[in-house]
DNA sequence: AGCGAGGTACGACTGCGCTCGTACCTTATG
DNA sequence: CATAAGGTACGAGCGCAGTCGTACCTCGCT
């Protein structure tokens, strides 16, 4: 189970079943989200879930981040308590789903920027072959 | 002396005497930005810098920073390093600006969002009292 | 020259973030 | 039912970031 360790009151009101603890739209706080992005492991996680189309969804192991799942659980955790990602509970795997729509109505244009940078990050990476 | 101590190379170009090393345009990091915007008190100075006209410098004491000037000048060196601002050494007072251009240029819209969230947070502490 | 203010360098402490090992749970598959 | 795979909880190590104390420098003012 998740507890409340995050800033935010446990909310009991979850859409989904299996919908795992979130701040509400008006609680995102900017500094989370920064510190969040300040990661390249997440802004990675990010950019693949803005450049994918609206309302994907993809299980946390296939980023396929370079570290040991703990530490990938542990990163989707800051990803979720900071209110970028949504994810879901099911079972013996956890959906993860950009909130694109609250970003965009928190801080527009920010989404875009890290997509721009993991763009460019690409290139320099095929030029240097 | 100000030291390399940041990953990028010590330029022996510098503009204007006294101007302290930062890096330029091409090799300003998202990840370092976004952890320099991740504080609080770094960003209510980036901030403070971005609603002021265009060109404004300030002493770095001038801001009213809640800390010692020594935690001061360690907050100033993050964001110089970032790429964020800008600083003169004057002797004995160090004006730092805002790297507007620069960051337009390579995160156009991040400013924005720092000046936007701030305002909110002054206006939130306004209908606190 | 002396003093105070602004700033930096260096060192130290403290807390937090990233990492992983171990243990355990849940589900799908054989 | 046994096993493997995805995930989490908990704890530990480690490094870095934020904070300050002490010391020192530079300039402006008296």
């Amino acid at each position: 189970m998740a507890r409340a360790t995050a800033g935010y009151e446990e909310h009991g009101e979850e859409d989904s079943p299996g919908a795992l603890p979130q701040p509400p739209r008006d609680e995102i706080d900017l500094g989370r989200v920064l510190a969040a992005l300040a990661d390249p492991m997440r802004r990675t996680v990010v950019a693949t879930l803005a450049t994918a189309p609206e309302g994907f969804e993809q299980h946390c192991s296939a980023f396929g981040l370079p570290v040991s799942k703990q530490t990938r659980t542990h990163h989707f955790r800051v990803l979720r308590e900071s209110g970028l990602v949504s994810m879901t509970d099911r079972g013996n795997r956890v959906l993860t789903s950009l909130r694109r729509r609250d970003m965009e109505a928190r801080f527009p244009g920010l989404l875009a920027l890290v997509v721009a940078d993991a763009a460019q990050d690409r290139q320099q990476d095929r030029s240097e072959d």
